[in-house]
DNA sequence: GCTTGACCTAGAGCTCACTCTAGATTTTAG
DNA sequence: CTAAAATCTAGAGTGAGCTCTAGGTCAAGC
């Protein structure tokens, strides 16, 4: 079997979490983790379920926008141990605000893609040309 | 007055955009207008208020997290004049699902990390540990 | 007329977040 | 035991999307 004591290689990681492995080794050269990934005899990585827990909220933080950096920030304040939890919930606040902020955004171009999907369909329904950008042509 | 018969100089339309004139430079490079800018006697770009128009709808496809590879097809297709509806439709309604999806997405992802701010200031009130990730520590 | 600032082109440079390479080592399957 | 697959490190390369620079030209105010 692959497990030992319940640690799992970098490519199972890698395939569980839909990351490669360069990706990974990337995020350990950056600190994002919570600590060095523990090694094999070997030398090769044995990433704990804590780790992996670890990067599931990585992996939601990334998807929703945060930036390296920002998620360094982030993992370097866990790191640190009690005491910082002001810190991280501010820093957590912030990225709740921006992604809230970058959905209202979203829905706002959405209602203004939907108006030209809708423009068009009606257009190709009557067969008008209304409403439709043409070279040297309005909305 | 800076403008020469309802166009607008290039300085302009980037504070107008939230864009620099570098980029609205860039975008010309690439093809994303409808035409090329017209420019007055001196060389320079006079942007008609159909450019402007384009140029909005060009923001909100961007915002919405459109490629510049994607916008060129688009702007190629409605450049292409008559006959493409189809296409654009096809393009539009797309993209459509795909801002849809994304903020699909950044919905789920604000629900965990709410879920982590409110962990956190439970846990700031209440003044215990519980939940909260720390070195060697779970959830 | 002259200074100042906006604008021009072509092209180099930058940031971000990976991604890939080379060359070596380790592990697993047969 | 051997061959193939997975992993290792260090560092170079990639692509998107601008951003900036150099070396000019052009236009407006005094």
């Amino acid at each position: 079997m692959s497990e030992i004591e319940d640690g799992l290689p970098i490519g199972q990681v890698a395939e569980a979490m839909g990351l490669s492995v360069h990706a990974l080794r990337f995020f350990e050269r950056e600190d994002l983790f919570l600590r060095p990934i523990p090694r094999s005899a070997g030398g090769r990585r044995v990433y704990g379920p804590e780790d992996v827990e670890w990067l599931l909220l990585c992996n939601r933080l990334r998807d929703s926008g945060m930036s390296i950096a920002r998620l360094k920030e982030f993992a370097r304040l866990v790191r640190s141990g009690p005491g910082n939890e002001p810190d991280r919930l501010a820093l957590l606040q912030e990225h709740e605000r921006t992604v809230q902020a970058r959905i209202a955004d979203l829905d706002a171009c959405l209602v203004i893609i939907h108006d030209k999907v809708v423009t068009y369909e009606k257009h190709l329904r009557d067969g008008t040309a209304a409403g439709l950008w043409s070279p040297a042509s309005s909305p």
